[in-house]
DNA sequence: CTGTTAGCGCATTCAT
DNA sequence: ATGAATGCGCTAACAG
């Protein structure tokens, strides 16, 4: 396949006339070499004349690093991953990185995102699925071959990389709590996919959660109250609204996704039930839409809003450390924000 | 800084017993070179036991290409880009790519991200913000150094790259008619931001078809109801509820997003005011939500759901076609669609 | 069937 | 102040 050649550092040389090696400095622009204006320009005019751009592949082969980040995420269109994706682009862009995204959404995307950043496809990663497909060993693994690398879970030892935590288990805790002590029996439970069909043999933090708070105030679990939905804004609006239209409908609602809570509150609405007399509603994350809904949503979720900016920093500290330091730890444990809904 | 060192093919090859060359043949699982199972595992072992994994940046070196495409959108957490980057995603796992995004939202980050694939940080790209920070001759530029480009774009002429339209005049020009058509005389306009920046320079098909529509109709346009707000969901309520809350309220509501026009339909209701009777909303895309408002939003958008496996599919085909093709362009018309809102 | 070798394009010594 | 030479790790001719 004839592609077009791209010049390079030697057809830039030759149209300068001078060598490859003051191409290259002149293009880095390095101080620790007094070059002349004059040639200093003469370069700098025959690159653009070429439109010349030094080829990335030979300068991360050469000089060992890809200046690429790699950002690991579990699916797309998800709001935290979005803040996660907007503030380690923040940060890579001042340090002049890019920003690779995969996509992990299966234990076969997981092998090959590993492999991948094996292959030194970036010079560190953040990895934020906190669904099993990425085991710990296959995180260790990445972490003991070099790469710089924060995780983001609740339930890996930090063991060459770091962890960022975000506890829920209190959080969601006082807000079973909250629901059952205040009367409400028929607490429903608006699950991801993903969380549903694991529910039995990996509860997820929320669910077991609500198992515990079932048991702690006595109320017996009823499998059909569990529904997966919480994923997307469509099907949870979907679901809510046949739980709501079932005889014995359930008197609150547990949203695993602040969106599945939103959707829950127009549907309670939109079937003339009040919220939170007749049915409340719970959901979990940090949507700033959670302050516009009537009414407004009451949360499990981070202290503030979400920031992972923290993130990002680590990253880059490990990146430019390059000695691997100890993995360390940060944690912002989520609580229970009761707002209109309940 | 040490970097531990990775293991290379030499070190495999070493603890192999075979040569280099043998080693790559394996790890590519090269199947014109006849290589008898036995030196197969041994290399295969070899490699397992050093957990060797090929230099990505030596390979894409040697081969002169990437496997790598980009996508270049304008945000992050838009819905129809979201989609985009799903549809390229699945289409890239499948040809073994992994996608780089860059966000361009300002001059300097779109004069960064072309020097980025300038210098050949991916075998393609898909390029999604339609706003001016690229301008045409950015693009032209890239095609003509030979790199495989999709733009999506209503107003850039192929020259080199593929083009894919979505045309909107006709369809927002529909639904202002309908509007317009059924008493509405204050329509107001909810913008995107930098759509509103650029309202009297650069004004976006929206823009235009509305002020055409208010000359067609006679209507004087009035600046007091063209506001900025259709990024977010919360910023785009809090407008409408302003605007609504005024005395002189508009009684129709055109949002630039369909974010912004659910956000609408909310603020509408929360103010005790019926859609459509006190205020008709329509917006802008092809949300599944649209469907699940009350009432249900019409719009004007694609004709059906949001669907970019044909970008996808043009780009990997040019980036498979090797010899640039002639420019093609396709074009999905949007149309309005009237719903319960209007 | 397998090994030797010559680059890919660049950054970096070491000479000059 | 500049150039020649070396090699990053890999693949693909070409030999054998």
């Amino acid at each position: 396949m004839p592609r077009r050649k791209q010049p390079t550092s030697h057809d830039v040389a030759a149209l300068a006339g001078v060598s490859v090696a003051t191409v290259s400095y002149v293009m880095n622009g390095r101080t620790d070499r007094r070059i002349p204006v004059e040639t200093r320009d003469k370069v700098l005019d025959a690159a653009r004349r070429l439109s010349y751009a030094p080829n990335r592949s030979a300068r991360s082969l050469r000089r060992r690093r890809t200046e690429q980040v790699c950002l690991v995420v579990g699916s797309i269109g998800v709001p935290a991953y979005d803040q996660l994706a907007r503030d380690i682009h923040a940060r890579a862009d001042e340090a002049g990185y890019g920003v690779v995204t995969i996509v992990v959404d299966s234990r076969a995307r997981a092998e090959k995102a590993i492999d991948l950043l094996q292959q030194r496809i970036a010079d560190g990663a953040v990895i934020a699925p906190d669904v099993g497909y990425l085991t710990e060993s296959d995180l260790t693994g990445l972490a003991r071959s070099g790469l710089p690398l924060v995780v983001m879970s609740n339930t890996a030892t930090p063991d060459g990389f770091d962890v960022v935590r975000a506890p829920e288990t209190a959080a969601c805790a006082a807000a079973f709590d909250h629901l059952f002590g205040t009367g409400r029996r028929r607490v429903a439970f608006l699950s991801h996919l993903h969380e549903f069909e694991a529910a039995d043999t990996h509860p997820s933090e929320r669910l077991a959660a609500y198992f515990d708070a079932l048991e702690r105030h006595g109320v017996v679990r009823d499998d059909g109250i569990i529904v997966p939905g919480a994923n997307d804004r469509v099907t949870a609006y979907q679901r809510v609204a046949e739980l709501l239209a079932r005889p014995d409908r359930p008197d609150a609602i547990f949203a695993a996704s602040g969106r599945g809570a939103i959707s829950a509150i127009w549907a309670a609405r939109d079937a003339q039930l009040a919220v939170p007399d007749d049915v409340a509603v719970v959901g979990a994350g940090n949507l700033p839409e959670s302050l516009i809904t009537r009414p407004t949503l009451s949360t499990v979720g981070p202290s503030a809003a979400d920031d992972f900016t923290e993130v990002a920093r680590l990253l880059f500290e490990r990146i430019s450390a390059g000695v691997p330091a100890e993995g360390r730890v940060i944690s912002d444990p989520w609580s229970f924000h009761p707002r209109g809904s309940t």
